[in-house]
DNA sequence: TTGTAAACCTACTAGTAAATAAGTAAATTA
DNA sequence: TAATTTACTTATTTACTAGTAGGTTTACAA
């Protein structure tokens, strides 16, 4: 199955978004690549806040499958394919969608805001329903509070795809590993 | 000593960087609040590039005279201090210097992104510092390598002025107290 | 008092931004 | 087959962007 001009506008816009920010790209940087004339762009997302729209609810329907299809895997493989997945963010120069939006936070419109904070909470309970279970299986460390530390693996594995652009690639690797250590047995 | 007009230039666009981010203002945003022309910001600094990079250097002096003045306290109060310095910041609805050349970091010139890396590495030369003395003393519990803890604190505490724009303002308490705990003894 | 430089302002340019109106070709449906 | 809808295009508008050329005021120095 062809992917469709809209499905396409939403997977250039990510990209965009992620690697350059919200304000830093346009509608033409759409267009262009995928010769089609920036009206057409706004057949599909009238708005600018329409295809951020968007790109947040599309986050959430990969995040849902990506959760569904983890469901049954154990709580330590879980989390090492959530950190690669995040390792394949920064190798491609791009930032994680959530600290993408929230950057950009205040040249967000108030439903796209909500959807992404809907996104948000979706990873952070995930995250801290692994690490209870991953507690209850013996196979993580006991720590303080669940939540904390899902915020804080989430935290700094999002804020590593950014810092890494400023120094090098190798801290990283150092951080996801660092978080691997202190969570598992 | 009154401040020049520069100098507010520079204040007002650091506080619109890291709210809005470097491409979400223009030199409208800033010479329209200090009531002067548009035209006058440029005379002080011809292109954006070169307020990016003055933003960028004010930066690095500001954290000279904080870290000659925090020298002589002892490693677990200059921590805290540092903590309690980037709680100010999310609380005024900003992000932290760094995060915000980061996300637009292909925004930013050649000169910009190295003043940008000097910047950081000093912050993270200094925390690296910080936390070897606190090791030495034993004011701080064991931990693997100095600069991965470094980064891994640098990460959590900037990540949070961000994630918490999305979820909550007691996450980034969550997560400040969850860094302390962890490393003090 | 004259010269000069700093710190502006007025007025403008060229380019780009998001967004819209109106038209068209092709596919879908009644 | 006629009507309608989908997915565009062409052409345009309005608003703003960074940046510049050249004139004016103010202060200070020779």
């Amino acid at each position: 199955m062809a992917t469709s001009t809209r499905e396409k506008i939403i997977q250039l816009g990510d990209d965009l978004l992620r690697r350059q920010g919200f304000n830093a790209f346009s509608y033409a940087d759409i267009s262009k690549p995928l010769q089609i004339k920036n009206a057409a762009v706004h057949y599909h997302f009238p708005s600018k806040q329409d295809l951020a729209f968007a790109i947040a609810q599309w986050h959430k329907d990969i995040f849902d499958r990506f959760s569904q299809k983890m469901a049954t895997k154990e709580p330590k493989d879980r989390l090492k394919t959530f950190l690669n997945f995040y390792h394949s963010i920064h190798l491609s120069e791009k930032v994680d969608i959530i600290s993408a939006f929230a950057t950009d936070w205040y040249s967000l419109g108030p439903n796209v805001q909500t959807e992404v904070q809907e996104f948000t909470e979706l990873v952070i309970e995930w995250l801290t329903e692994l690490i209870q279970e991953g507690l209850d299986l013996g196979q993580f460390r006991e720590i303080q509070n669940t939540r904390t530390t899902a915020l804080r693996v989430l935290s700094s594995i999002f804020a590593s795809t950014q810092l890494v652009r400023i120094t090098s690639d190798q801290d990283f690797t150092r951080v996801k590993n660092s978080i691997l250590e202190e969570l598992l047995n």
